[in-house]
DNA sequence: ATAATATATTCCGAATATTGAATAAGGCAA
DNA sequence: TTGCCTTATTCAATATTCGGAATATATTAT
């Protein structure tokens, strides 16, 4: 029963659609600042961070601080298939109940709009 | 983000060890009883149910009636992957947090211990 | 019709999750 | 030090989920 418990525990972490949209940013940008995040997913600070720490809590996500900003990363970067097949099976089951279902594309942001250093550095490009 | 929202709907309905535990009982008998799963799992028939109504409600799985038993199964077989991925990255999660994660086998159910036409004609064979 | 059996539903208190608002904490620069 | 910036945490109100107990429903047999 204990097994079945943790995987209840990680499908937990990840019933949640701010959580979901961090960990797909996470999964193209490789290390993203808080402040990447509030831009690219329009959530206030607090918010992202507060789902940041559960996500963090669970295990999915690893923090490392460089100055003022602190970047996150998929602390396991094979949770990707895991991801890949909840989307397909989210789609498979709303098509079953008769319509298409579709993923906003998560908004990019120009490195203007993010002040940490990673992002000044483009700017500077 | 309404794609996301109904991915995190599917992950809600995953979240749960009695209910993943129906879902792999399933995997592996094709069309299970209530009778069944109540001898499978160890639980209450009401609780059972109430269980298998969130799933139903998720679109997971699929009742017949057959006389006085009502016969679940998989709506969707193809979500075996999801759960596949699901207990992998949970034992991953569990190693790095220094442990070994165990799935307990879902106990066996010699056909003499459940009543359904299924069982019965087992035990006369 | 009544009884018996299998399953489903409803009700309810307890525990947990969600999310906005306010505040705290940590690091850097002058 | 003070002030500023980025991020984290706490608090509180609301909503949701959990799981037990009791009850309801549907089917079959008598």
């Amino acid at each position: 029963m204990k097994g079945y418990k943790r995987v209840a525990d990680l499908m937990k972490a990840l019933a949640h659609p701010i959580r979901l949209q961090i960990l797909e940013v996470l999964e193209t940008e490789a290390e993203a600042c808080v402040c990447h995040l509030e831009a690219r997913l329009g959530q206030r600070q607090a918010y992202i961070s507060q789902q940041l720490a559960k996500l963090r809590e669970a295990g999915l996500v690893v923090d490392r601080r460089d100055g003022l900003n602190i970047f996150y990363a998929l602390a396991q970067p094979d949770i990707e298939p895991l991801l890949g097949e909840a989307k397909r099976m989210a789609v498979a089951l709303a098509r079953t109940s008769g319509f298409e279902l579709v993923f906003a594309p998560i908004r990019e942001v120009s490195p203007d709009q993010c002040h940490c250093p990673k992002c000044e550095q483009k700017v500077a490009v």
